[in-house]
This record gives structure tokens, sequence and C-alpha cells, in this order.
DNA sequence: CTGAAAGCGCTAACAG
DNA sequence: CTGTTAGCGCTTTCAG
């Protein structure tokens, strides 16, 4: 007769709230294995008893305890996401498509921008242990966060490095299309010796992916870029304001076609020359690149390369996924084309 | 003379990698509870066993399994924060704020923009169950949601609702500051019958208070705002350009004072008034809301009203990690000030 | 200072 | 179709 009741005192006074799976079995009337059952294979269940079991779930307000079910399952739903920042457009965007993957998966994204922090190691191990894989995204050497990285021994993906990572699988942005497409378009009807690529740290690999197409595009036309065509410097507006000024200074604006690092950069640019009484596409030509939400706010609206960061991040967990599923399938690496958009800063005067 | 053995294979065979205390105890020849204390109150142990013991965890690469600590400890070292979106320079800017915070505190972020979506329950109950606190954003009325996590039980902190939520801790933005400040600067020296302001949606809660501070502005000038002077759109720049496009056709733009919902449409209607032969400061004055990057970047710069997101991210997550840490304090709110920063496009002429 | 033992809440064979 | 029985890996009294 004691099988009926409800919790105890006992049992509830130690933790208040807590509603656990022996609560619901011991007011159902049945056993834990029961209630485990029509919680995860309802079909071998008696409809009858999944029904009382159910009721008693809903009025008791049970909810297993993630913690429990992880340690006998062995399996989490939860993603971790390593970037170097979660800051701006670029990050927000490439967080949407990876968070947007993970729910439709059902899992949740744990994010992290430790890439950034030097310290934090010891607080990686640790956050890290409930996560079934991880995102990481690296844009420049880090020998350091690779082997911290590589300690962690889950399902890993690495995000826009070109490196050929030991057997991880990885989701890489081609930007050399891109970049090329841009170059090739300012070089239709230009002068190659008035092409300027504008990057940004030259330690990126996008940097460097970018820069490479700019040249090869060049010698393409039999064109070998001078040094001063090919500068590196932040993803700052400012880095494009300063190039802009020393470029008016030497009188070299005018007429010259430049590709910049990203959107603001060649914002940047933009502004100096129309403070120089220049201005796009008609006296010089400026491609920026992400297509960020800003290229395409501003006037004259700017012609970027658009980085699909959305399905960057999409891919990339639904990658963990399917290593998560299928651990010992061979490593696969998908590859994210970057293409121009053409718009009014870039506008070719004859048509 | 078993006891000093490695792990067996037997052990090992199950689970090819997963170094367990067992195993580490073993290999140090000390018991599990050992191991546990030198992780632990490394003070409760000689420090000649301690060494020994951390040297084994270092040649097995041991990490303690997070799930079964968090299932004895019924401590976790995961924040939950839910936002309507996570996309965009605004919430990535609250995110920014909430994961340093986070990570200050010893603490790892669960990101979630279930908000949005209208299904998603049974993912956010069984996802939010590893969590030991959620930061919820909540832009506008949703019972639904409401009921949802109240049903969490867990430490709760509601963000820019400014619904007395009963007993939970909050942090509110004060739109209503910065917006009258905004209006008050947009009535000097103008008339408060051509002062608008442009919001967003009707039904969030910034939009009203927006709202309100704007007609107590012009109230406090003896001045009764029409209803056309008041309207309600998206937080899009389409809204800023329609608006701009009826205003300007009806030929009321010239000698306009705007305060619009947010930078974005601000843009909007600033171009649509460029497109006109109209520029700020001189023919219309307009101010933004948000102060985005976008504000500093186009030109003219925008007056905007700041909103300290970043702030808002670690006032959520602090006081969260608080509530944690002491269940039975007093319900507590902090509220944060919004503020007017004035920049070209509303810059008085007569200095 | 250290070990033995008892769970935390849940799932997963294994019997019935 | 359902109950019993073991643990998952870790922390924590309670004894020594």
């Amino acid at each position: 007769m004691l099988s009926r009741q409800k919790p105890s005192d006992a049992a509830t006074a130690t933790r208040p709230w807590a509603v656990s799976i022996q609560d619901v079995a011991t007011a159902a009337g049945v056993s834990t294995a029961t209630v485990s059952r029509v919680l995860n294979s309802p079909n071998l269940v008696a409809s009858e008893t999944a029904a009382k079991v159910q009721q008693v779930i809903r009025e008791l307000g049970y909810r297993p305890n993630a913690f429990a079910r992880s340690l006998t399952t062995r399996r989490t739903e939860v993603l971790g996401i390593a970037l170097p920042d979660i800051h701006g457009d670029f990050y927000s965007e490439l967080l949407r498509g990876a968070d947007d993957a993970a729910r439709e998966q059902g899992y949740h994204l744990l994010v992290s921008s430790e890439a950034r922090h030097s310290d934090g190691k010891r607080d990686a191990s640790l956050g890290f242990g409930i996560i079934g894989g991880l995102a990481l995204m690296i844009t420049e050497p880090n020998e350091e966060l690779w082997a911290q990285v590589s300690g962690f021994r889950i399902p890993l993906v690495v995000l826009d490095a070109n490196i050929d990572s030991p057997g991880v699988d990885s989701v890489v942005i081609d930007h050399a299309v891109g970049a090329r497409q841009a170059t090739e378009h300012l070089l239709d009807g230009g002068d190659p010796a008035r092409c300027y690529f504008v990057g940004g740290p030259a330690g990126n690999f996008d940097t460097q992916e970018r820069a490479q197409a700019f040249v090869g595009a060049l010698g393409a036309r039999g064109a070998k870029p001078r040094t001063d065509q090919i500068m590196f410097g932040e993803y700052a507006i400012e880095w494009g304001q300063d190039w802009g000024d020393s470029m008016a200074a030497a009188g070299h604006l005018r007429g010259a076609s430049i590709l910049a690092g990203n959107d603001e950069i060649a914002l940047g640019i933009l502004q100096r020359a129309a403070d120089a009484g220049l201005s796009a596409p008609n006296d010089l030509r400026v491609i920026g690149f992400d297509d960020t939400r800003l290229a395409s706010l501003v006037r004259p609206r700017l012609s970027t390369v658009r980085v699909p960061m959305a399905e960057a991040g999409r891919a990339a967990v639904t990658m963990l996924v399917k290593r998560i599923d299928s651990p010992s399938a061979p490593r696969s690496s998908v590859r994210l084309e970057t293409s121009l958009i053409v718009r009014e800063s870039s506008a070719t005067n004859q048509g």
C-alpha cells in the first residue's frame, strides 16, 4: 500500500524541488525502468501504462536529469564552438548558422571565444568536459591552442584553417575564387599597375590566400605587382583610412582599383577618397570583403566578396554530428566558395 | 600485487580512451577518494601523495568526467542565455559581454535563440537540463515562453523586460533617459510640431518605453504630438526608407527632426533624404538608436542613443552567478541607462 | 592523512 | 510488456 504514495517528505526535504525518476515511478506505481522507457522507447510500453506515467510526469513537473542521463548513455546533446571572437557581423553570422543547424539536429551550442585568451587553459579543460564535439575556428597558426585541443579526444572539426590538420574533418572557405573574381573584375579595362590589395593581418590564413589570388590574377595578365600594391594591416576602418590617406597624399588614389580585406577597410578608403573629392566608381573602384550588412547599407553600395559564414557554421556542426554518429567514417572536408558581388563601388564605367 | 597494475585490457576495451578516476587511483596506488581530494581539496592530502597522483594524472591524460561530477555535486559550470535572435551587432554585443563575464566567473555559456522559434519546446526542456541558471531576454509579451521557462526551476534573470516578473532578478535597460535626452536635443531650437518618432515594432517593450519618453519630452514643452508624429514599423532599413519616402513625397522631410528606433532606420531615412536633395544636419536632423558600429561608420556620422548591451550581458550573468551562490538573497534588479551621443546627423546649426 | 562505502539519477541488459 | 539489477564516474561522510 505504500507504493502509491507521493514522494515522502523525507525525500523532498533534501532537494526541495528536484523530482527524480524514482518519484515518478513511485507515484505512478511502476518501476523506474518503465518510466525511463516511456521517455526513450515509448513503443515498448503498454499505451495504458504510458498514459498514466505521462500524466504523473506532467503533474509532478518531472524533467530528467541530463547529467545522470549523459553519464550512463555516454552521449551529450551539447556541442562546443570556439571562435577567435564572437563579436561583429562576421562571427555573429557564423554563430547563427551553427546554432540553427545545432537545433535542427537536436543539439545545443556551448560558445567560447577562448581562442582569443592566452590563459583560460584550465577553464577550457573543464568546461569542455560536457561537449560531444568541438567546432574550432582557426584564423592563424596557433600551436598552443592546437595542442590543447588535441587533448580533448572528442570529435573535432576545424573551420577555415588551410593546414591539413592530421585527419580531422574540416570546413574550409575558399577565399581564392572570390578574390580572383574580384581582381579580374578590377582588371577588366583597368591598369594592372593601378590595382591594390589592402589586406588584413599578414599572419591570417585568409589574408594570405586572398593575397595570393590577387597576385595570381595579375600574373595571368602578365603583370607582376610591386610591393606597394600589396599591403597588410588590421581589419578595421582605421587601417583603410590610413592607407587612403597616404595614397591620397601621394596623389595615387585617383584611378586606383582596390580590393580591400574587408568591408570596413573598403569603407575607410572610400571615406578618405571622398575627403579628397574622389568618388567611386568614377574616380576609383573599390571592392570589399565579407558582404556584411554594412556593404549594402552604405552609399555608394559596396561591391564585395561574399563569404558564406552562416553556411560555414551550419556545415561545421553538421559534420560534427555526422562524425559523432559514425566515429570511424573517413575524414571529410567541405569547401565553401566565396563569390564576387558587384554593386556600385566598382561598377565599370563602360557598360 | 594486482593493485599496482595499469588499467587492464578488458577495462580499456570498452572505452578505448576514457581515463577514469579509478584508473588514476589504481595507477597511483591510492584510492579514488584520494585522487578526488587532490583535485578538489589539495590541502587535505600529503604533499608527497599529491605529487605522485598529479604525475599519474598528467601521464594518463586524465580529465574528470563533468557529468559524473555534476551529478554528485549538483553543481554545473554552464549558464544558459536565450535571446530572440543571436544575429546582428546588437545581440552580438550582448553575447560578448555575457561570455566575458561568464568566463571570469568560471562558467561557460550555452546559447540559444529558441525564443524566436515557436516549436522547440521539447528541445528547450532537455537541453536546458544542464544549465545552472538562465539569462532570458524578452522583448515583447510572451506568455508561452514565460510559462515554459518558469517550469525550469533554476535561477533566472530576465533582460530588458519591464514587467515586474514575480520575484525574479532582472536587468532592465532604461530606454527612457536616452530617448528623452534625444528628444530634448531635437527640440532644442526646433519646432515640436516637426519632431517625429519613427519606432520599431509597436509591441516591443523598448519601443513603447521610447515612444512614451518622446511624448513626455514634447509634453514638457507643452506640445502634444499628432498621431502622424509617432509611427511604428520594423527594425530594418526598409522601414526607414519607406517612411522617408512618404515624408519626402508630402514635402515634409525638410526641417524635420527625427528620432529613429534604431540606427538602420535612421540610415534609411537619411538615404531617402539624400535622394531628395536633403542632407543632415542642415535640412533635417536625425538620431538613431543603439549606437551600433554602423553609426560611427557612415557619413554624416550618426547621432544615436547608446544602449549598453555588453554591460547588460555582463550584468545578467553576474546576477545569475550571485543568485546561484546565494539562492535566498533578496531579488534584485539593475537598471542600465541609455544616453545620447551627439555626432553629425543632429548637430545643431546655431552653436 | 587515507580508505571503504554509499549513493547522485538514469539507462540497459536480463529475466520473467 | 514490465521489474530487478547493475553500474556510469565522481564526491563525500564516516571510520580508522
